[in-house]
DNA sequence: TTTAGCAAACTTGTTGTTTGACTGCTAATA
DNA sequence: TATTAGCAGTCAAACAACAAGTTTGCTAAA
């Protein structure tokens, strides 16, 4: 249940987070009292009160508030407003997006770059989940005597490769053989097929042998699972934040960064439709405590090209955030659908 | 014509860039006495008479010595020793190398992450130049109902997509005929081919529009010439650099690789078989002035498959930076040759 | 040619002091 | 009862003055 606020209380938190948002530094009642009809002693009675409540919190005894994660969470969920796009960042937005991509999958990077530019926070996507996508066309190519190459096209517009290495030399027979056995077993079905059991890929009148195409399976398997790459935006922009003057809080949130792995999971557990946001321990995630983590799925014809997340310090411009989310999410389902893309 | 320095003053300038390298900070007469045969007084005989030629420099009146441009570049032509990798470096890079790699680019990504790691410096590459490429295979999938996506498979694995847009709706039937005429047009032949007059692609007997063929070649032609994708490691690196705590260097530094584009303009120019090296005022950027580029091109099989460089302090470990860059190239190579790629 | 010795230059770290920005509390006010 | 003015107390940040420690260049001796 939320907690009960009167009027002028939320305009207080409102007013301190949004100035806290800004500028870093702990917000004083005397900063507020041209924003708010009263005087600082009165805004300072509230500050009090939301301290006590757990919105607010104080640095040491005589400095200024500063918004608690709880703070956070209530402005997320009540107060926050999401009409923060210029016109002009709308016009960079669709200009960005309207970029000649070569890959599919860049559209997403472009997106996630697009994310980064305007929010000055640091964008991460990972590669979508491509368990549905159907199957086009399969193609092996040899590199090397040992080396063969895999490349699965998909109706998605999605590309998968794997390079596979044998222990002994692949003919070139061998390699039509590999192409005509999966081309007619799998063209036109969904990439999870792939998990089938072996026999159902034996044929009959096969000279190959079956290793080869035992392990052909499992290294295209691996490539579908594990196809999560990680591709990851202004990383540098923690350094233009006040904060990274202090402390190590910069080298804390590279090092954080490092770890994509980390982060990629978070990302992992928002598969959803609409925008989630996990503020400060939220994430439950230790190494993530003084983060914030806004993210949402890159739906495209109904299937999942991506999943986009932003992270950035607790103190973060949500509603910048969500604003810019939304409009790309959108804006890039609309070019879809007039065939723009 | 290099400066002639009799022995001790080579050793005097080694030893001063070898300690600056390491701890970044000025390097006093004293310092070094303990590594050379004679008193400190000496030593700052020889240290002033190298400044004076401009191999060193000084932060103040009464500070220690810096090594200057000039003395990089005589400690990388002359004095330089390569033999820097310990027995578990080489034995964490033959590890990296031999992880399971899907696409073949990358191969490449993963040497620059290596790089980045075993260094300590932020590594980047830019893909391939394709242009000598043979075309094994092309295929065109309709993504909406005006959009196309091509994608040609070359024989050094390397693999380029295009999206392609139209204003008007294209059918299956063109879809199949546009696949026939690419395909027997050009597969077998390198990728510049598709630079060829617009006639040789058209044939008598074709239903298709012209306009349609030309879109098409326009878009690859794109694809084949822009395809400097840039990919970089460890930008964070910066925050671990002592001088990192001076200045805003590490925002500078940070700021400059948000230019992808020049630091890849930079690789390009690097063409070559060998190891080429950059220091200072000698990339000719002004906003380079104070960072050091190393590049190698990565070949296989006689093919570029991309050009990688490290990009760092000018006071950057460059004997390991190019220890750590010929074992890499080294290793890439045999494994290929062994199938073990 | 090399070295010892020493004054001068300059950085760095410490300490103490001042200044200014807050808050919380009390008492007056609407 | 809710608000406000006024004021003492608290703390951080900025500043100055000072001491200590490096390192150089120079001079004169070895």
């Amino acid at each position: 249940m939320p907690e009960e606020l009167d009027k002028r209380k939320k305009k207080i938190l409102q007013a301190i987070i949004e100035e806290y948002i800004e500028t870093a530094e702990p917000v004083s009642s005397g900063n507020l009292v041209n924003q708010l009809e009263c005087s600082s002693a009165t805004i300072r009675n509230d500050m009090a009160e939301l301290e006590k409540i757990g919105f607010l919190e104080k640095t040491h005894t005589s400095s200024g508030r500063v918004p608690s994660q709880k703070g956070y969470r209530y402005y997320v969920d009540e107060l926050i407003r999401d009409d923060k796009l210029s016109k002009r960042e709308m016009e960079i937005i669709r200009d960005r997006l309207e970029t000649k991509v070569n890959a599919l999958e860049d559209l997403t990077k472009i997106a996630t770059t697009t994310l980064s530019e305007i929010t000055h926070y640091t964008a991460i996507t990972i590669g979508p989940d491509v368990n549905n996508h159907i199957i086009v066309d399969i193609k092996f190519v040899l590199l090397g005597s040992r080396v063969l190459m895999a490349v699965i096209l998909t109706d998605s517009g999605i590309i998968r490769e794997s390079i596979i290495k044998f222990d002994e030399d692949i003919t070139n027979e061998q390699v039509e053989e590999l192409t005509n056995l999966f081309k007619s077993k799998l063209v036109g079905k969904p990439l999870q097929t792939m998990n089938a059991p072996l026999e159902e890929f034996i044929m009959d009148e096969m000279k190959m042998g079956i290793n080869i195409i035992k392990k052909v399976i499992e290294e295209i398997n691996k490539i579908i699972l594990e196809s999560k790459e990680v591709f990851l935006d202004g990383a540098n922009k923690v350094v233009n934040m006040p904060e990274f003057k202090k402390n190590d809080v910069a080298k804390d949130f590279l090092n954080v960064l490092d770890a994509k792995d980390l982060v990629a999971d978070v990302l992992n557990t928002g598969m959803a439709d609409d925008i989630k946001i996990y503020i400060g321990e939220e994430t439950e995630r230790e190494e993530l405590k003084n983060f914030s983590i806004v993210t949402f799925n890159h739906l495209l014809k109904g299937k999942d090209i991506g999943t986009i997340g932003i992270i950035g310090p607790t103190r973060m411009d949500y509603s910048k955030v969500i604003s810019v989310m939304k409009y790309i999410s959108k804006k890039l389902n609309d070019d879809f659908k007039n065939g723009k893309l």
